[in-house]
DNA sequence: ACGGGGATGGGCT
DNA sequence: GCCCATCCCCGTA
């Protein structure tokens, strides 16, 4: 399958949200191949979006990665225990991102189960089974993605997205989640996810 | 089934 | 010193 090169990133997020869909997330890591197909995605808007990191221009060390080149990735902690992995877009018009919130685990399983949980895939309930990686946090565990991804290219070797064919899938749209700060903003209808995925943060 | 609260640390004012 | 683009556990039913 193909990578997802930087003419997909460089382009409006919520444009990118949307089409980013049913792709195959990969991270390559300690010789394993550890992939999960993406169901649940939000849209970051930059400077107009007081949700975004970067609202206003704000910009900072950590904010950074957001005013280069689309296709490189940002990752932040949040309440200090849980990683969100971001794919910047729209390149020097804009500085914003698309938050992956939630994935459908494919490959590398009995790690994430591992990773996540210390037990075999087998061991766990189903909710855990479906719990994976179904949350932006979650996810981060389950892929091993941390603060050493921060900053890496999407369009080289070790972590990217792969095309894939998404015959008769349907979006659904709504509001984003954990915004409630974010006034007039938390409302906008930046989140997407696949219809009638078990593997969506939330229904 | 559901809801409340605790964990935990970096980033920013 | 306060705020988080979260998750999980443990209490009530």
């Amino acid at each position: 399958m193909k990578k997802l090169d930087r003419a997909f990133y460089n382009r409006d997020s919520v444009i990118v949200a949307g089409e980013l869909l049913g792709k195959v997330l990969v991270h390559q890591t300690e010789g394993q191949r550890i992939s999960a197909r993406i169901t649940e995605t939000e849209a970051y808007m930059g400077i107009e979006d007081k949700a975004a990191h970067s609202y206003g221009g704000r910009r900072t060390a950590r904010v950074e990665v957001m005013y280069g080149e689309a296709g490189f990735s940002y990752i932040f902690m949040i309440y200090g225990m849980y990683y969100c992995f971001n794919i910047v877009t729209n390149e020097r018009e804009n500085p914003q991102a698309v938050l992956i919130r939630a994935v459908e685990p494919l490959e590398g399983i009995e790690q994430m189960a591992q990773r996540r949980f210390g037990k075999q895939y087998e061991q766990l309930t189903n909710s855990r089974k479906i719990g994976l990686a179904n949350g932006p946090g979650k996810l981060c565990g389950a892929l091993a993605i941390d603060r050493r991804i921060n900053g890496m290219d999407l369009c080289g070797n070790e972590i990217y997205v792969e095309d894939a064919k998404c015959e008769d899938l349907r979006i659904v749209t709504s509001k984003r989640i954990g915004i409630d700060y974010a006034e007039e903003a938390k409302d906008y209808p930046w989140r997407f996810y696949i219809e009638g995925s078990k593997y969506v943060s939330v229904k």
